[in-house]
RNA sequence: GCGGGAGUAGCUCAGUUGGUAGAGCGUCAGCCUUCCAAGCUGAAUGUCGCCGGUUCGAACCCGGUCUCCCGCUCCA
């Protein structure tokens, strides 16, 4: 299948078989919002424990997290993210190029004072030693008149952009006749602000609310809580923070499906380590999350490493595990070798010390950190995309199979009554109630048992137990297998610990 | 944000020069009892994305808007 066509298929199945749907779509769908249906929720949760229990409860000194959504508004000052995140932007109709309208504005006043500096030079080429540099600044007329003229500009950008007043940013623009450096063109769209994050406020009336952002990224949540953790936890470098949750961006383009969503879920482990040990553990924790990726089994071939050259202000390394997704390799996961980058800036903007005594060293520092964070909402892209096939069989058929590691499936196991009658469905329930405690069941008796094999094909379910006239006799059942469609004999007492052997999580991982 | 394409039943899609909607699959009920979706009978499901305009009459023509896909741009 080609790639486009993959995708389309991707999206609809994920819609007609209950994993994804459009956010509110009764009234339209919200841009680059889905929701997770009742396939989808469980295929979900499932990949979130599988990562959990791969970083909390397999390493001892990784613990896990839940910090909110909400954080103090200093937390994104100290990070970066208000100046890196937001930028009032301005179009150019001719050229179609995008600038930042502040800086626009500021290359004019660059140039005034270009001219200042030629006026300058000339006159102190002219007067020659008795050249009084600070008061030909004040005096010349054609001089202090670029000054003043320069200072008034800055000083209205200045309230312009405090007020929020884009509008006079624009007329701005306008009145200076500001050319787009591309076309020299003065066709300008209205001033827009971009603001990657969302505000929101706290506090019900409007004078006292207090301006809040949903969180951009779920690791901060992990750095203000360094300490609490390290000491309650008596935690001892190395150790790291695992944490779950939603994470919330303003993208101007958000697309591919879930690939980029406004809201997602994040899944982070910021491992705090002493510094000048980055380097090492940077290639252990590239190693060893590959492997996690592997284990997986959507085939070694479909993931790479992407090193970045240009990095983000708070890296000294940092790299992408890409998934080839239906629409190319794209990232999955980043691993960056953050530094003391978080934890120093947050030790200047709180005052409080974010530091840890290292009883080896015999010294205090601030641990650097090596952070592993992942979008489970592209994890569950790569797997189900991976995992949608249409299939030819031996006998020139098709049928559409979702192959999810069982590990993951949202089902684990389908029981089948044979035919709805002769005692069979009875039995079928008798298994379904046994099983359930142990794993994800589900039971049918519409339709004959082809029509219901493929239909558990197609919600991703491994295993399929089917109850027949011999099972009256001597109590075994059929085990239909999904990705084989070979069926085995067994007893009904061999059925959960074999069932159970399969879709462990050690079975997996190990 | 710009450009291109699209939106009709749960899914995939028809729908003639404008005359108020169809198919296949799926779903539901019943029959049949058969181990790989194709047996029989019956049924439900659509303000044709939304709003407005033209027209005696709009799924169809025009304008706006929302949503999705693709390319560029942006972000990292």
């Amino acid at each position: 299948m080609a790639d486009q066509d993959l995708f389309k298929k991707v999206l609809s199945h994920a819609k007609e078989y209950g994993f994804v749907f459009p956010s509110s779509e009764i009234y339209d769908g919200l841009s680059a919002v889905y929701d997770y249906g009742q396939q989808g929720v469980a295929l979900k949760k499932n990949l979130r424990e599988y990562w959990w229990k791969a970083m909390v409860q397999l390493n001892e000194n990784i613990v896990g997290l839940d910090a909110a959504i909400l954080m103090h508004p200093t937390t994104w000052k100290a990070s970066g993210h208000v100046d890196a995140f937001n930028d009032p932007l301005i179009d150019n109709k001719d050229s179609k190029k995008r600038y930042r309208a502040d800086v626009l504005v500021e290359d004019y006043v660059g140039k005034l004072d270009a001219k200042i500096d030629k006026e300058v030079q000339k006159a102190a080429k002219r007067f020659g030693d008795a050249f009084d540099k600070e008061q030909f600044l004040s005096t010349n007329p054609r001089v202090v008149g670029y000054k003043e003229k320069g200072d008034a500009i800055l000083k209205r950008l200045g309230k312009s952009l405090e007020n929020e007043d884009l509008a006079d940013v624009k007329a701005l623009i306008e009145e200076l006749e500001i050319v787009c450096p591309l076309s020299g063109s003065k066709n300008w769209t209205e001033v827009k602000q971009f603001n990657l994050m969302f505000g929101t406020k706290l506090g019900a009336s409007a004078e006292s609310a207090t301006e809040l952002y949903l969180r951009p990224e779920t690791a901060q949540g992990i750095f203000v809580n360094f300490l609490n953790v390290q000491k309650t936890g008596r935690m001892k470098l190395p150790f790291g923070i695992a944490q779950t949750g939603k994470a919330f961006r303003n993208e101007i383009v958000a697309r591919q499906f879930i690939f980029r969503m406004r809201e997602f879920e994040q899944m982070e482990m910021q491992f705090f380590i002493p510094p000048g040990t980055q380097k090492e553990w940077y290639a252990h924790w590239k190693e060893t999350r590959l492997k996690w990726h592997h284990s997986l089994g959507l085939g070694a071939d479909n993931y790479r490493f992407h090193d970045h050259e240009k990095l983000a202000h708070y890296a000294d390394a940092a790299c992408d595990i890409e998934f080839r997704f239906p629409f190319g390799f794209k990232e999955l996961e980043g691993i960056h070798s953050r530094t003391d980058f978080d934890l120093g800036s947050h030790e200047k903007y709180s005052g409080k010390k974010l530091q840890y005594f290292d009883p080896e060293r015999q010294e205090n520092y601030v641990p650097y950190v090596l952070e592993t964070s992942i979008g489970l909402d592209r994890l569950f892209l790569a797997v189900f995309s991976h995992a949608l096939q249409d299939e030819t069989l031996e006998d020139g058929s098709t049928r559409t199979v979702l192959r999810l590691p069982a590990v993951v499936a949202p089902t684990k196991v389908a029981v089948l009554p044979l035919v709805k009658k002769d005692g069979l469905p009875a039995i079928a329930k008798d298994i379904v109630n046994d099983l359930k405690w142990d794993m994800a069941v589900t039971y049918d008796e519409k339709d004959a048992v082809g029509r219901r094999y493929r239909r558990q094909d197609a919600l991703g379910t491994p295993f399929c137990i089917t109850v027949d006239h011999q099972t009256l006799e001597d109590q075994t059942v059929t085990l239909r297998h999904r990705d084989s469609m070979e069926q085995e004999r067994l007893s009904i007492a061999e059925a959960n610990s074999k069932l159970s052997k399969a879709i462990a999580f050690e079975s997996w991982l190990k």
